[in-house]
DNA sequence: GTCTATAAATGGATAGAC
DNA sequence: GTCTATCCATTTATAGAC
């Protein structure tokens, strides 16, 4: 469990700018070439002020990426709800590449940037999420063999809807090529 | 074919081994959050030697990316050398996959690095390299259409092969896995 | 090719007023 | 919650000796 201010609920309406300008600079500079000047000139405030939201650039970093591991936690959420596994997989499938297709770059910026990495690496609400993630990916025969392919999964997906390549395929043209090809990848029919 | 001072052999012995500390660098921390001093102590030199070697960190940086891009072009030349069309995509599959396994981290860092990211999208040689490789997994039928596959096939084996869900795999293991889902990807027998 | 020393700018972070 | 002003460490980069 985090400490209080990781909560999302927890923090400010500043905060939550602050962090909404972050994502979009880190998602574009990586963590590192994201300077807090960079970031309360987004934001249009001085750097004292996020000070005053956040103590360190770290802070800044954990609302960050706690931020947008709640919207994969709430994509597990859903597929979990589903009865029939095959239908919470394909659920869980498409609604992690509907959030990597409206959040293009923000989702791979978790799985690469260097600093986030080695964040979540220690961080176990995040390996809690992967697990239930593997658990509605895992059905039936393949238990305990869908490591490298959910690894492969993820990264072919915020990979590819990043990559320069496709940059002018319109979302829903994109959409259905990655869907097609996600299910190519777990062997499912279309 | 790549620009002089872009080919390895115009690099100095000194200006070799400071490109290879410099790859692992980055790879582990990123462009920006590698400094000229991390470099030059893992050289074992002084900052004043490596900007002896180097007028300034961006030629760091394309030093690095061209001596990484050199190895993809590597595999692509073998592959054209292949009569089988089928024959050449596959080589270059399985070529493409032992350099990032031999190189864990390092091919990634090709297409994850903002910096290196927005130095590649306008670097001609990248593209030319690029389009030989969609060229080769292009056979017959499915001309025009390997954008999003060879994207995905790119981010994929990358970020699978760097995925700390995979970092205990044997090389020989993480191998098959991913030439078996490549295949799979491509709908190719195996 | 490498060193010591240093300049000039920028980074993260704090103090104290409003 | 935000500002001005400032501190200190680090960063890129250069000058000049060996």
């Amino acid at each position: 469990m985090l400490a209080d201010s990781a909560d999302r609920g927890a923090y400010s309406a500043a905060q939550a700018r602050t962090i909404a300008a972050a994502v979009e600079l880190f998602s574009q500079h990586g963590v590192s070439g994201t300077s807090l000047q960079m970031i309360a000139d987004a934001v249009g405030v001085t750097k004292a002020a996020i000070y005053f939201q956040f103590r360190t650039k770290f802070d800044i970093v954990l609302g960050v990426a706690t931020t947008e591991l709640a919207w994969l936690a709430a994509a597990v959420d859903e597929a979990e709800a589903e009865q029939c596994d095959v239908t919470a997989r394909e659920m869980l499938l498409s609604r992690m590449i509907d959030l990597t297709i409206e959040r293009r770059g923000m989702v791979g910026m978790l799985q690469t940037d260097p600093v986030i990495v080695e964040f979540l690496a220690d961080y176990e609400p995040f390996h809690r999420v992967m697990e239930r993630l593997f658990a509605v990916l895992e059905t039936g025969d393949s238990a305990g063999t869908m490591e490298v392919p959910a690894a492969m999964l993820m990264a072919a997906i915020s990979g590819a809807a990043a990559h320069p390549l496709v940059a002018n395929f319109d979302n829903a043209t994109l959409r259905s090529h990655l869907m097609h090809l996600a299910q190519r990848l777990f062997r499912l029919p279309g």
